[in-house]
DNA sequence: CAATTTACCGAAAGCGTTTACAGTTTCTTT
DNA sequence: AAAGAAACTGTAAACGCTTTCGGTAAATTG
């Protein structure tokens, strides 16, 4: 056998498994092209039967994978779908990841998640870096991401497909998956005031002044039920336990202690409960408790959490489906909504004295 | 302007930020050729100063960042390493992947996670698949996954490198990465003792009669102190919240409830501090209870768990360190081991009434 | 100062795919 | 039965990098 350009197919005589198969040797064991094998691995273009299944065949006996990196430099964009994310809850993080996952196995992408650090410009140039590094077909942004302007922009202006997650309903018209927390928050309020609660507190990540759907839904059913004093009833942290804690201690030592408290997200509503705890507060007799987001969070906490399920996976899902399926008009303002629905747990019960 | 074989370094006129620049384009704006700035890029090779720092400028005007798909195709193994897992608990994972993403980003490495479904054969098909399409520069394989032979011996008989996290300490001589769980549990029994309890259960993961260094560690501290009835305080169930849920209820439900759990995880003692709570009692004054691993959950629990700290960050760092130095001789039994620490929070206490 | 080493740099050959293009059959159509 | 269309398949050129090899210029040596 004359040694031909290709010196990786010569080796017929390989020693089983060992090193792996590319494209040529699956073309020359079969008897056709490269292209055809690549036709047929891509269900493109018009092939034969009988040579699409000699070639499946052979596929199959060699165990040949096609290469992610050598099939990534066509120019396009690659199989990846990336997904960015800052500081977010990790339960929260956790069930949107693994609905994105999910999602691309489905159509043999890859997804490659990324811990941004930096703030300001410095996110920006971060976030080109994966995008040009990577060549992903879309990026997958989760809150707080999702929310800035200036990335939005930034993205727009380098033509790179991306989903935001959950982003506050502003002007930009950009693809966005989301859930109604509004009318979420609303309908957990409503909830809980119809056991009866009267002083009912509401503790929020967001700062006073930022848009914030969840306390406007609080207020609505708040204000609806005509009680006094509703926005003295919101306290302000941030999204995290830690943060929560303190805020906490100090809303729960008030003279006037409320006798539920909804928070903005599952962790939070841990903090709170973990402060009753150590002020020998029985929840939910003594106070009830609520949280948001129904991530693993709100099932192993003492009591488990009545909560609102958001359907965090399914939007990872539904951020990585426009991405891989490239809808018409990505940059267009496509717009994907997914229910929401209250869970109901221990955490939760009439007031002690209805007043 | 004549059309050359590179149309896209033609557009000497492009609109400011539009595509993406090539080394080509750092080559030519350089006024070098490419395998120069490639030089650079990687460090390597010997290149005059002022060479390097025309090209370094050319870069940084151009933010100029090198395909990683590109980059994966001469040869080698790719600038990836990847994470694969089954069903390990969400908090566990969080901080090996956090670990090991960090450990990535230093050498411009990138992280890809792959949760697998498969059992069996179908499983080592799958990690095969993910190998060949990837071509990492290596696996990282937390437990259960670390766990099995036959997967050991595939990759192995492959070639691919990977660490092992956690594994047992088998035969197999492959790269692991791993904490003395055996001597933190034996630590963590004797801690409890110390405070005066004689009735000590432990919840484990394991089904009876597999290895288990955790439960070794128990027995050690146990017999030690020459407790009887150690062998029946063992409790066999799984390494999920909702199975411990079972065992815990059956366990705090025995005539002579034991005085103190120490679960195998801190997902087991929510579990265990959720069904205390259920039956009214109060941890630490009625029931003491410990987790393992230190994750997020044993912060947010109510009360906040006693916990080894497991160094999960620092092995997903050190597992990825290993991939991406690539030690010597990598598939020789290179073992690597950190420490673990005891982290006293609000669920243990003296027993009521020391007996 | 000639000879030899060393430092630096460029040309070019891959890496494993996709894809535009062209070539060869086979099938229709008249 | 010839011409044209359609179906199928192969050739070769990218894609953006790394790396080997060889060549030139500068530094070292005797």
């Amino acid at each position: 056998m004359p040694s031909s350009k290709r010196p990786s197919t010569d080796d017929t005589t390989a020693p089983a498994g060992e090193s792996r198969a590319t494209i040529r040797d699956v073309a020359q064991a079969a008897g056709v092209s490269i292209a055809t094998v690549s036709r047929v691995v891509n269900g493109e273009g018009q092939v034969a039967s009988a040579t699409r299944d000699r070639v499946l065949a052979t596929i199959d006996t060699l165990r040949y994978q096609p290469s992610l990196a050598a099939r990534n430099m066509g120019g396009g964009r690659s199989k990846w779908v990336a997904l960015v994310y800052q500081n977010p809850g990790i339960g929260f993080m956790h069930l949107v990841q693994s609905g994105a996952v999910e999602r691309c196995r489905a159509d043999g992408y890859m997804l490659s998640v990324h811990a941004c650090q930096y703030a300001g410009a410095d996110l920006e140039r971060e976030l080109l870096g994966i995008v040009d590094q990577l060549q992903p077909s879309g990026l997958i942004l989760t809150p707080p991401m999702s929310v800035s302007p200036q990335i939005v922009a930034t993205l727009v202006n380098r033509g790179v497909p991306f989903v935001r997650l959950c982003p506050p309903e502003d002007e930009h018209p950009s693809p966005r998956v989301w859930f109604d927390d509004r009318a979420a928050m609303e309908a957990m309020t409503r909830h809980v005031l119809s056991l009866g609660h009267r002083d009912i507190a509401f503790i929020t990540g967001m700062p006073d002044g930022t848009y914030d759907p969840r306390r406007l839904g609080y207020l609505d059913a708040v204000r609806e039920a005509r009680l006094p004093s509703a926005e003295r009833n919101i306290v302000y942290g941030a999204f995290t336990f830690g943060a929560t804690l303190t805020v906490a201690r100090q809303l729960l030592q008030r003279k006037r202690r409320p006798t539920a408290v909804l928070a903005g997200s599952d962790d939070m509503a841990a903090a709170v409960l973990q402060v009753a705890n150590e002020m020998g507060l029985q929840v939910p007799a003594d106070l009830s408790v609520t949280g948001f987001d129904d991530c693993y969070v709100a099932e192993i906490t003492s009591p488990a959490l009545t909560t609102v399920h958001a359907p965090l996976q399914e939007l990872g899902q539904a951020a990585a489906d426009l991405l891989i399926k490239g809808p018409p008009d990505m940059q267009a303002g496509m717009v994907l909504s997914r229910p929401w629905r209250l869970v109901q747990r221990a955490s939760v019960a009439a007031p002690k004295a209805a007043s």
